[in-house]
DNA sequence: TTGACATATCGGAATGTTCCGATACTATTG
DNA sequence: CAATAGTATCGGAACATTCCGATATGTCAA
C-alpha cells in the first residue's frame, strides 16, 4: 500500500467508547436549562426543592423531577430535615465543568451560540 | 430556631435561563460518545471524516453527521483538501471542558459514574 | 468520459426526553 | 383525629434524537 494517509501519529490518549459512553449519559443529564440552573444555585450552598423550583420558575413536581434525575446519576445528594428536603452537590467536578459553561457562556447576553444556520 | 426561612442571601450569580438554554443545547451536542471521541480527538490535531469515523467505528456517513452537527454550533471548522475534508477544533473553550470530562472519566476503566439504582 | 473514492444528504423506523395534570406519600399543625 | 404544606410518583401526549440504507455530490485517475 502507498502511504496515502499521514496518520499525524499523534499520541493516542483516547479514552474508552465505554467510559465516553457514561461521560455522554452525565453530559445528557446537565444538557437542560432548568437543571444547569439548579447545579449552579446549589454550588452556592443548598436548598430546598421548592426554592429551586422557584429560581427555575416551574412547578415544584417538576423541579423534584430533575432533581431525582441528577441524584440517581450522582451529582446530588439529600438531607430530609422535617417536611422539607434540601439538596447539595455531591459530585465535586461539577464546580469545575460548570465553571467552565461560565466561562463561555456566563453573562447574562453572552449571545454568541453560533447556532447559525 | 423557627428560623423557618434561611436564605443564605447569597450572591445570586445566576446565568440567565436563556444563557443556560444556550448552554444546554451546546452540552447536549457533546453528549454522545463518537461525538466526544471525535472532539477528543481533534484537540490532538485535525483529521478527515473517514480517519475520525474509523476511530469511532462507525460508517462515515455518520461521522459526517455528527460532525455537521458540531459544526452547525461552533465547534468545529473545516477545510477541504482534494477530495479530503479536515475538521478542526474552532472553539476554544472544547479544550478546558474535555480536560474537565477526562479528569473525571478519564481512564479506560474509570468505573464510577454511579448511575446505581 | 468513465470509474472509483470521499463526503454529504434524505426518509423513515425505533427509541428517548420533556412536560403536564392527577394523585400519593410524609411530617407538621390544630 | 383531620387538615395542610412540601415532595414524590404515575401515565400519557408531544416532541426530539439516533441510526440506518439508499442515494447524491464533488474530485481525482485513467
Amino acid at each position: 500500500m502507498v502511504d496515502t494517509k499521514r496518520k499525524p501519529a499523534r499520541p493516542p490518549k483516547l479514552t474508552s467508547l465505554e467510559s465516553l459512553g457514561q461521560a455522554a449519559e452525565c453530559l445528557k443529564t446537565l444538557a437542560h436549562p432548568h437543571r444547569l440552573r439548579i447545579v449552579q444555585m446549589l454550588l452556592g450552598g443548598r436548598y430546598t426543592v421548592g426554592e429551586l423550583a422557584e429560581a427555575c420558575e416551574i412547578p415544584s413536581h417538576m423541579a423534584s423531577e430533575h432533581l431525582r434525575l441528577m441524584q440517581r446519576c450522582g451529582f446530588l445528594g439529600v438531607e430530609k430535615e422535617g417536611r422539607c428536603v434540601y439538596y447539595a452537590i455531591a459530585e465535586p467536578h461539577l464546580a469545575s465543568i460548570m465553571a467552565c459553561i461560565e466561562a463561555r457562556f456566563g453573562g447574562p447576553k453572552s449571545q454568541r451560540t453560533g447556532v447559525s444556520a
